[in-house]
DNA sequence: TTTTTATGGTCTATATATAGATCATTTTAT
DNA sequence: ATAAAATGATCTATATATAGACCATAAAAA
């Protein structure tokens, strides 16, 4: 008597598992604001535009923030799916602002910012609204 | 003659099977410079400064932007690895202007940069420079 | 004080972003 | 014109971010 498995790849296993035991969750896609979406393009423009004005290729900007060519290309086109990190660490190899704020005065306005956050409220309580449906 | 399979979670088959077939690939550790940490680390101040100062809980901040509460806790707290468009929404929702620019002048920026664009060379090119190595 | 609720953390399964390889095309230098 | 190289795109496996549930604690209201 022989048993033979087969299975091709983890995710065709991985589909059959799923598939029997859970309900497929709903794949989440999120709406983003046009704001949000031109913040986003105009920061990628801006690295675009840097990396060319200081002569790097996709590459080689690529490998000093340490991440893929393919993930600089999805920067720099705008994708809103990509770490902030890695985008604002581009950002900062070729040299554009942040909040335009150098390295001087950024950790000034950190500190500032956590001061003003200790003064507010640690958590926001709503008035519990008297309701009148007894009635 | 009883042939036991026992696999407690996809995860343990997952590890078994990687390490059975194939190189564990190095788990990748970005490094961030001190100006991209303390940037984002002010971007989620802001956020949850702006947030308190309007009276929404965690809860429904997030539900506005459509991301789970766990991850506005990180986005607040400047966690590096969260996608740029989740956290853009949320500072957009909560009235923070991205770039100095309000919904009029961002777009205006933007094409601005497109334009600077089609200027700039399609790519960058290194003059190659002459190797003397024959010698 | 008591009660209610917001926050902060953990854990798991799923969805998805990323690295890396590959290929076609475009662009620049020679 | 030709060659070399940069770019754009696709594909796959892996790593990891996220949602959602849960619990403990803190904080604000009653």
């Amino acid at each position: 008597m022989t048993i033979l498995v087969y299975i091709k790849t983890i995710k065709q296993f991985y589909g059959l598992y799923t598939d029997q035991n859970r309900t497929m969750p709903k794949s989440i896609t999120r709406t983003y604001s046009r704001y949000t979406r031109d913040a986003t393009a105009l920061l990628g423009g801006l690295i675009r535009a840097a990396r060319k004005e200081r002569k790097l290729t996709a590459q080689e900007l690529a490998d000093r923030a340490g991440i893929s060519r393919g993930l600089l290309q999805r920067i720099e086109k705008g994708d809103l799916k990509c770490e902030i990190g890695a985008v604002f660490e581009v950002a900062t190899i070729v040299g554009i602002k942040l909040f335009d704020a150098d390295e001087n005065t950024l950790p000034k306005y950190l500190s500032q910012t956590r001061d003003k956050l200790t003064l507010l409220p640690k958590s926001v309580r709503h008035k519990s609204r008297v309701v009148f449906d007894d009635f």
